[in-house]
DNA sequence: CGAAATGGTTTATAAAATAAACCAAATGTA
DNA sequence: TACATTTGGTTTATTTTATAAACCATTTCG
């Protein structure tokens, strides 16, 4: 059987590239709100993902707040697409 | 976004209601070369599935070897399909 | 007989996920 | 103006999970 990325496979951190898969770019807050995440949970799996190069971080201001901003790249477009391949052979689809 | 069913989302436990979705019952030494783990770990995660109620367990004796027998109940072929159903909604499938 | 294989279980360890505590800046409020 | 609160996070601690290692009883092989 095929090996799942234990980097996707990860409820958070699937979420979260789930949305970046259909968003172009897309801020904390709102990855916060659509995740129904705390913070700190948030902050540690995008870490993660962008410790792995599947998403891009950019941390900059929006007026006078913070803004970070969250982008998929190449390689963790990639990546979703083989784990999705890969769990299609678990699931039957 | 829904919730994904932690005891499913695990990648053996997953493997394990994956095979037994398709085959009636399996037994231990089969799901264990199928899903390529290792006896504790197997033993570990049939108990979780079990006590869950998703899978049945059955102990008896082939001649002179023990045999373990294994097979999805209605509730775990229920919470599989639920779970599949959530992952559509993360994968766009 | 003694050594290895079979079919497991139990217990310990490593790795994850999650939550709690914290921080700096901005804003509201008495 | 000062003090509490909210916003947007990060860091650290705790809990949960997954995995591996050690073990056990029985059986079979040399």
């Amino acid at each position: 059987m095929k090996e799942l990325n234990p980097l996707l496979h990860s409820q958070l951190r699937l979420a979260i590239m789930s949305i970046l898969m259909n968003v172009e770019e897309a801020d904390f807050v709102y990855l916060k709100e659509k995740t129904e995440s705390t913070a700190g949970n948030l902050s540690v799996q995008l870490d993660k993902l962008s410790s792995a190069g599947y998403i891009s971080v950019e941390k900059g201001m929006s007026g006078k707040r913070p803004r970070t901003i969250c982008a998929v790249t190449k390689a963790g477009r990639e990546a979703f697409e083989e784990y999705v391949e890969a769990l299609r052979t678990y699931l039957n689809l």
